[in-house]
DNA sequence: CTAGATGCAAAGAGTTTGCAGGCGC
DNA sequence: GCGCCTGCAAACTCTTTGCATCTAG
């Protein structure tokens, strides 16, 4: 599974004429080892303070061109800044954001599906993207509320 | 229908002891008269246009007590920008977003709302805000492209 | 060898804040 | 007159770029 994103990025990489280094390699690796959602600072803290010395703009450039293969997604909260989530073997679906413990819920579902396709047809929009994002208290936060 | 929006806007100024200013009320008056989607920089600039001196400064202070008397929500698409839109009087809505053009479409869909019901009751997830954004080619921008 | 990659530092772009001088109340 | 408000400029935060140096191929 691990293989096999990276031989997509390693064929990508090949196919432009772009170079496989050391530094590419261990940031690729490093977001496969990610869950969730990582934005550039969490994934340059990660892999210096593991030792991997590597600058953010390498970190930067590198999470691009995985954006660009279709490994990983740019998505952007209400705090302005870009995080990246795993795209690969991952079926599309949308976001439940708890604003109290900052955990992300993925979630999709069919009826919402058949309304956007509604939405799309009534104004003739054609789709590039899409995000839907549910802020609020998950299960496990409410109970702490209560209390 | 603009007058309420003004009175609710003194009421809370008066009540939080703050005071009303002229520059207040110049920027309240020109957010009520703009349609859609605004940013600060957008009302900064547009009200010096039209030779009313005020600081960015200013702006950005007075749509952040507008947002907090709820006559304003802020909105992040994703290039990174804080925008405000219409609460007062407005049904909820969601966007799409063109890419190419930046026309903004306010839309709602009971199938959508349905469907997020059912999303919520699934994770026992209390909802205190969500934002559904489509982004890609309006019908307009989809006649231009194919030329 | 040589074009592309790296890492630093600096430039951008937007948002937010400190503070001296102004002004509601 | 007191204390909040304003406007400027500067500080911040995060993203993006220029460039000298390094290196994969």
């Amino acid at each position: 599974m691990g293989k096999n994103e990276k031989e997509i990025f390693r064929d990508f990489i090949r196919s432009t004429g772009f170079r496989e280094t050391a530094q590419r390699n261990m940031i690729l690796d490093r977001f496969l080892k990610t869950e969730g959602h990582v934005s550039v600072a969490d994934l340059h803290r990660i892999l210096n303070r593991r030792g991997r010395k590597v600058g953010y703009a390498t970190v930067h450039r590198t999470m691009k061109l995985i954006a660009e293969c279709d490994l990983a997604r740019e998505v952007m909260f209400d705090d302005g800044v870009v995080r990246f989530e795993h795209v690969y073997g991952h079926k599309h679906h949308h976001h439940l954001f708890c604003t109290r413990c900052k955990k992300v819920i993925e979630f999709s579902s069919k009826t919402i599906d058949e309304g956007e396709k509604a939405i799309l047809k009534r104004y003739g929009f054609k789709m590039e993207s899409h995000r839907y994002e549910i802020f609020g208290l998950c299960k496990n936060c409410q109970k702490i509320m209560e209390r």
